[in-house]
RNA sequence: GGUCCCAUCGUCUAAUGGUUAGGACAUCACCCUUUCACGGUGGUAAUAUGGGUUCGAAUCCCGUUGGGAUCACCA
């Protein structure tokens, strides 16, 4: 049988991490088989639902390369693909749940409600009242306008026992299971029930989803059971955490994909990053494109435990992409950093080359470039420094020197210019250094930059150099 | 609290009864070097704990501890 795997998001804000994770198994669970990824929108909630939502849903898949088979955009043949415009589906099969018995229509309120959770806090099992109604009475409150909701029932004594890809062999006591509303008073259905309708009527093979509707999936094989469908093959897969005991979450302000890449980290990156949390290809290879993962995925290798987000280890791998992107990429990608802290005319082709292998993210561009626009303060004693063998007597000296030499220099390359001032030293028995340290200094202000002395000078231009050498004179 | 699940370096993980417990990130040292970075070499660092089973346990079983999940007209 073709594998076919849903993405199932609810429209709430923000992609995060985790749930682009399980995006990501799905798609590869489908996609190393030959199989098709399917986009469903679940909005069955309206209270929770955020306008623009979808949008960042679909932008942020095609951003890492994850394009849908079906789903809400494109069509297919089993929509619609939101969930909203499935309402009569649901309340369908809801009704005919309740003639197979698998669940009752239950008009309690609010107060039965209270009492309802007042018992089961007491240890003791509710048993609705409702239950007893005869479809025909109830029928008739439901004629008359009473609002109603359905509600599942748990019939079943003994334990449920359910294989999961991941996990293994669950059992959970029917006992555990609460009789839960299927379909809601405003006509919807929960997530509960719309989950097994959809899936089943969508042909999911595959059901991935975070480890917390483990011990709910007994009361979905219930549904399947009624039904008398074949329920899905499960895969539960564990949370994405942000320290040892909590989970990655939006409430608490953990990045987001479109953080991530508005902090400069490449799609692809968090992609390969995620990939591996949680999951690993029994090799020691580390940087995989998506279409590696999709020849290599296969759900046996799922770790069952949790996994902590480490962004030092994003940053590297971050690192990694950025350095295999090609000088032309990466001058692209870094174009718009420069323009929001340049307006000199400085070699901005030049700049990319030294910066490529020198940024683990986009955004540390910005720090590593602010002295090109203006020379910060710096003090002279800044000029000292041991290992170059240099203070400011020194610089000041081979700064007249370098002066000299620069002027007359009319090839403006980082070779060439390295060529002049090496000889200069040679010429006056100095080590390179007690030159170019001095020369960087007087180029940047800074103790590091990115690149040498002559790389500095080429991205800054003969004028902007010798201008911030004499400067630098003044000083000394 | 009931139930379910989980447990290897700081972090991500490998090792499915026999390894000096491997790799990667981070960290430290050294090399390279025009500062920094890149790159290279090496080091520190883990089987939560107590019992079994076995010739032999990170691995299988039981207990303990720790952590997570779940118990909504949210998904």
């Amino acid at each position: 049988m073709k594998s076919r795997t849903r993405f199932a998001p609810s429209p709430t804000g923000y992609m995060h991490i985790g749930n682009l994770r399980t995006a990501l198994y799905e798609y590869l669970i489908a996609k190393s088989q030959g199989g098709d990824f399917v986009l469903r929108i679940e909005d069955t909630d309206q209270k929770r639902y955020v306008e623009g939502a979808t949008d960042i849903i679909y932008s942020t898949l095609k951003k890492v390369g994850m394009f849908w088979d079906e789903g809400p955009d494109i069509g297919g043949n089993f929509g619609p693909y939101v969930q909203s415009e499935r309402k009569k589906i649901y309340a369908q099969y809801a009704h005919q749940l309740v003639e197979l018995g698998g669940a009752h229509y239950c008009f309690c309120k609010a107060q039965d409600e209270e009492e309802r959770e007042n018992q089961e806090a007491s240890g003791l099992k509710f048993e609705d009242p409702c239950k007893h109604l005869s479809i025909d009475e109830a029928k008739k409150k439901i004629a008359a306008g009473e609002p109603f909701v359905v509600r599942q029932n748990i019939n079943k004594k003994g334990v449920s026992v359910f294989e999961d890809v991941v996990y293994g062999k669950i059992e959970i006591d029917y006992d555990e299971l609460d009789e839960g509303v299927l379909l809601k008073s405003d006509g919807l259905p929960t997530y509960n029930f719309a989950n097994v309708i959809d899936d089943h009527l969508m042909q999911i093979s595959h059901v991935v989803r975070g480890n917390e509707y483990i011990s709910s999936t007994p009361k979905y094989n219930l549904i399947y059971e009624a039904f008398g469908w074949t329920p899905p093959i499960y895969v539960h897969v564990p949370p994405v955490m942000k320290d040892a005991q909590h989970k990655l979450s939006k409430r608490n302000g953990d990045a987001s994909f479109q953080d991530l890449v508005a902090k400069g980290y490449l799609p692809e990156a968090i992609l390969n990053y995620i990939a591996l949390l949680g999951w690993n290809p029994g090799t020691e290879q580390e940087i995989f494109s998506l279409a590696e993962l999709e020849k290599v995925f296969t759900c046996e290798r799922l770790n069952k435990s949790p996994s902590i987000f480490d962004i030092t280890k994003l940053k590297w791998m971050n690192g990694c992409y950025i350095r295999s992107l090609s000088p032309e990429s990466f001058h692209e990608l870094a174009l718009p950093y420069y323009k929001k802290c340049l307006t000199r005319d400085v070699n901005l082709e030049f700049l990319s080359t030294v910066l490529q292998p020198r940024v683990e993210t986009l955004a540390e561009i910005e720090e590593n470039i602010d002295f090109i626009e203006n020379l910060p303060f710096y003090s002279s004693t800044l000029y000292e420094n041991k290992k170059m063998k240099t203070d400011e007597q020194i610089a000041k000296s081979s700064l007249m020197l370098a002066k000299e030499a620069l002027v007359a220099q009319t090839v403006w390359t980082n070779e060439s210019l390295f060529e002049t001032l090496k000889n200069v030293a040679a010429e006056h028995n100095l080590k390179n250094g007690q030159i170019l340290y001095p020369v960087r200094i007087a180029l940047s202000g800074k103790q590091t930059t990115p690149g040498g002395a002559t790389e500095i000078a080429v991205v800054l231009g003969k004028k902007t150099t010798l201008e911030r050498i004499d400067l630098a004179l003044t000083l000394l």
